[in-house]
DNA sequence: CGTTCGGTTGATTCCGTTCAACGCGAGTGG
DNA sequence: CCACTCGCGTTGAACGGAATCAACCGAACG
């Protein structure tokens, strides 16, 4: 990565919080709505927020599932392009635009952590792009399950559980499906034993498994 | 757009200028590949290249297509993450990255240039994962002109001449679909009079009724 | 004139959508 | 406490669209 090693440092850390406030949304929660006017970045601080694109003719699509550390809110033209939704109890800090650009033509270093973190979007978008585009379903559902896995906070290494904090509908609009095609396949893939579904919101899986099936 | 009237001064237009060496590729050449050391970051002064990847099983997914003006060459973990083709004959800046680095210390300003390609990146994947989602390779295809259309270079605005610069093969592994389907899909195109074939790479295309195809 | 490569077309198969019904737990009010 | 509703997840049957495998076409090239 170009810039993987890199820290604010004490000032830059304090400059920015200066100009951040801390809020906090509960689940299900709206945090911004698409193309309304862009008057804020935000980063997670704990929770999980889905950013949802609604199209002309109706259907929806996620662009992302975002987990705490990341960033979101750019805005193309000044507005939004995607609505903000809290899938859970969700703190955020909340930095206004005006202030964020005064302060980077101070301190332009700080825009080495924003050209990070676009770094770091950019590439799950990639991998979203690999996912939403393989043609068998159960390839698509287990490498969702993969990426969730990822995720530190809702994945148990030790005993392989995974919590998932949105329901069936976010994921088939995640990955382009129908959402009895999400439950059909979860089933398949219980069927196959790579996972083992222990309520609607967590199941154990089996990573290295899985990771072999996409494989093939 | 956060960063959207930035421009580097003249100082700094000759100092990046400096580190930069101009370079050119005939058609269907290879850049780089996949995993390999990420050395260069490269800005296209002409022509047009695509970022492909190739999957563990075998299939290739296209992530863009580049024109001019554009950025390419960014790394995970030190390595390209895709491999990057020409589509025909490119002129190149090519960009060392650790005279990137040192520049970057000295006039962080410069990252400016850098976060607003990659935010210009990002929208494009995001319209690409729109793209690919689509449950109808109609709309699929449909879109992908447009975007297509959307290049100056490589499209007429008033004789509404498209002239695409990759193969069928491409547009597939870029749309996650077979190519077989590409070519009877623009037949359906053309049946349903959006467009008009007067060779394999050149189109006239109605933009017009697309949008509104696409929008039902 | 034969070869090759990219593009097109055809027939069949299969996978995911659609529309519909059903199950189940949580919350609510009588 | 039970009946009812509501949201969410699951299951079933029929349909339709894209993949696959195969053949074919035409232009470019040696």
């Amino acid at each position: 990565m170009m810039f993987g090693d890199f820290r604010l440092d004490a000032q830059e850390r304090e400059a920015l919080n200066a100009i951040s406030s801390k809020i906090h949304k509960p689940a299900k929660c709206r945090i911004y709505a698409q193309d309304e006017p862009a008057r804020y970045l935000y980063i997670i601080r704990s929770g999980a927020v889905r950013l949802e694109y609604q199209r002309e003719d109706g259907r929806n699509q996620i662009f992302a599932f975002l987990w705490a550390d990341n960033m979101f809110g750019t805005a193309e033209n000044g507005l939004y392009r995607a609505s903000a939704v809290t899938l859970i109890d969700t703190y955020l800090f909340q930095i206004p635009y005006p202030a964020l650009r005064t302060l980077i033509e101070f301190r332009p270093r700080i825009q080495t952590l924003f050209l990070q973190h676009a770094l770091k979007y950019t590439r799950a978008t990639e991998r979203h792009v690999l996912l939403a585009t393989y043609p068998l379903v159960t390839k698509r559902l287990a490498g969702f399950l993969l990426e969730c896995s990822k995720q530190a906070d809702f994945f148990d290494r030790r005993s392989h559980i995974l919590t998932l904090a949105m329901d069936r509908k976010d994921i088939a609009d995640y990955l382009g499906i129908a959402l009895e095609t999400t439950s059909r396949t979860l089933k398949v893939l219980e069927d196959m034993d790579l996972i083992k579904r222990l309520s609607s919101q967590r199941m154990q899986i089996n990573t290295e498994q899985i990771r072999i099936m996409i494989s093939q």
